[in-house]
DNA sequence: CTACGTGACGCAAACGGTTGCCGCAAGGAA
DNA sequence: TTCCTTGCGGCAACCGTTTGCGTCACGTAG
């Protein structure tokens, strides 16, 4: 089959405990001798056998990465940093797409444990009972929801949220609608609660529909209900249910901006391509991702007792074309 | 630290090896003591150790997959078909995001080779004697891109193709322009060689353009100068590229549709959603993301010397409203 | 010249399972 | 009763690396 250190070994004459040395731990070897092996096995093709070495070592150089649906364009940006960020450390990903059933990530979760250094689990919609089991498979990071005794990478909505409704306020809108999104999502329930305080901080009327699922089709059919509705401005709970929203308004004729407002959140790479333009709460998944990363090598190396790191990301508001001064009715 | 098999064996007063074929070769102990082990083995909390497993077995219950760019959404339709696919059979997805940079592949793979039980590469831009290389690490399988003496699930673009230039040609259009994707891009070629054959086949013009990334910018970029052009329709290299190049032209006052008719390829979930809707070229990712899963998991059961399976899968046009009939000048 | 320190390397025991082979006991046939 | 078969379970080797500890030779100091 492949070449193996013993292989090495017999070819230079060595032990196979010092081939090993003199690739992976260079001091501890004469310079001449650690040149040879080095030489050697490079010419026979050397390429250590990570699971071996994994068996004894504990070292994994992979870290494990689950999340609810890797079709929603919210979730590509998150993969890609982890996966630049991870790289960038020398460790490769192991992904894994509960497609939005949450009942599986704890047994995925679980089976990957001894095969990983750690896991960055991004995680909207499982109970908070079942992330405290998820929560003892350390090192463990959670991505965008909060857990008390774990690493977490936050997003705090709130100031994107307030910023959406003091720009629609500024526009002259002062009844407006807030699509929800799934009902056990915990980001929801985030987005949600920084609709309503910044509505009352405002001083507007708020109205709630869905919940909806995170995915175009909802979107279209919240349209119909928003049109028949008396609201002038809409926050969606994601670009996707604000995409559907919009195109399902434009095939009635409703025209988005002049008619209708329509804010999205998380300014995925459509919102810009959308039309009109979709002015969307920018939510910073890239840099979540990347800081979970760096959270949970961390914790991995130094398995500290300490509290666990709670980072906070903030939001802001990206105003394109889809949002518009109120219409007389 | 965790429970392992010796710990159930001291539990149960078994021995290791029964334990363990208790656990995973069912048939080959008394139903009882199976029962017995199991019950235990549930009790407290035993989960196997897959690196261990990996080690003697051989099995890893892992697939590798490397693809250029997740964040360029015709992917990961892919990616979750493949890790659909993957679940449904018990293994996990190793995933690899070479960043469009050809170089890191067979790297990559070398380093992922006995960590996984097969290898899914989607590789449109790695020159052919690279490939060459990568396929010695069998199993693998190569998604839309024909690599001689590999498995691969190809996907065959003429007949989209045909079906694209039939539809401008019976609205009228006599000078079509083609976006040209990447320059090594395999897909390019291919898009590019059919598109070439189609037009000639209906005497239609045929001005090209490019090359372009697959990027939303660069769509933007070609808009400008597709509007200096004569032409009255264009496809382009993908939808991304589409897509920029629609938001652009509508920046510029130009109606998609009724000024210029646009076609795309990939059919991602956007172009539904865009405005006007995308006519789109459908390319089926999801199934050839399934498909080559069963072939690479197929030889890895039976690493038959025969010569490995290569899989074509069809393109459909798929009409929205970014076509019209060519408007008179 | 002896003794001791030190650098370079080998030995062997892990790591946690899997699996080929063997022994043993019980059951059936002769 | 004896012999053979069959089913069940144990023994031990093995997968490829890492790593603590021991050995050996050499250099230097006393």
């Amino acid at each position: 089959m492949s070449v193996t250190l013993a292989d090495i070994a017999r070819a230079t004459g060595l032990s196979a405990s010092t081939v090993s040395r003199a690739l992976s731990d260079p001091d501890k070897v004469n310079p001449r001798t650690r040149d040879r092996v080095r030489k050697i096995a490079q010419d026979m093709g050397y390429v250590p056998n990570q699971v071996a070495r994994s068996l004894t070592s504990g070292r994994n150089d992979l870290i494990g990465l689950i999340v609810p649906d890797i079709a929603n364009p919210f979730f590509p940006p998150i993969i890609k940093a982890v996966q630049a960020r991870a790289s960038a450390k020398g460790k490769t990903v192991l992904i894994a797409d509960v497609d939005e059933h949450p009942s599986d990530e704890i047994q995925r979760a679980r089976v990957m444990r001894k095969r990983v250094d750690g896991l960055v689990v991004v995680s909207p919609r499982t109970p908070d009972d079942r992330l405290d089991q998820l929560a003892e498979l350390r090192p463990i990071v959670f991505v965008n929801r909060e857990v008390k005794g774990a690493a977490s990478v936050i997003i705090e909505d709130s100031e994107g949220m307030r910023e959406a409704v003091e720009h629609l306020t500024a526009l002259g809108h002062r009844r407006i609608g807030y699509l929800n999104g799934p009902r056990r999502s915990w980001s929801n329930t985030q987005r949600q609660n920084a609709v309503r305080e910044a509505c009352a901080a405002h001083g507007v009327d708020l109205v709630e529909f869905g919940p909806f699922e995170p995915q175009i089709q909802a979107g279209v059919r919240a349209a119909d209900l928003v049109h028949a509705s008396d609201v002038t401005a809409v926050i969606a709970y994601d670009d996707m249910i604000a995409l559907g929203l919009m195109a399902r308004l434009n095939e009635r004729g409703v025209r988005v901006g002049p008619d209708i407002s329509v804010i999205g959140i998380d300014d995925s790479p459509m919102s810009g391509m959308a039309y009109p333009t979709l002015t969307s709460i920018h939510v910073p998944g890239s840099e979540a991702g990347a800081r979970a990363v760096d959270i949970v090598l961390d914790l991995a190396d130094t398995p500290s007792e300490a509290e666990p790191a709670v980072v906070q990301l903030e939001t802001r508001l990206i105003v394109r074309s889809s949002t518009s001064p109120v219409r007389e009715r």
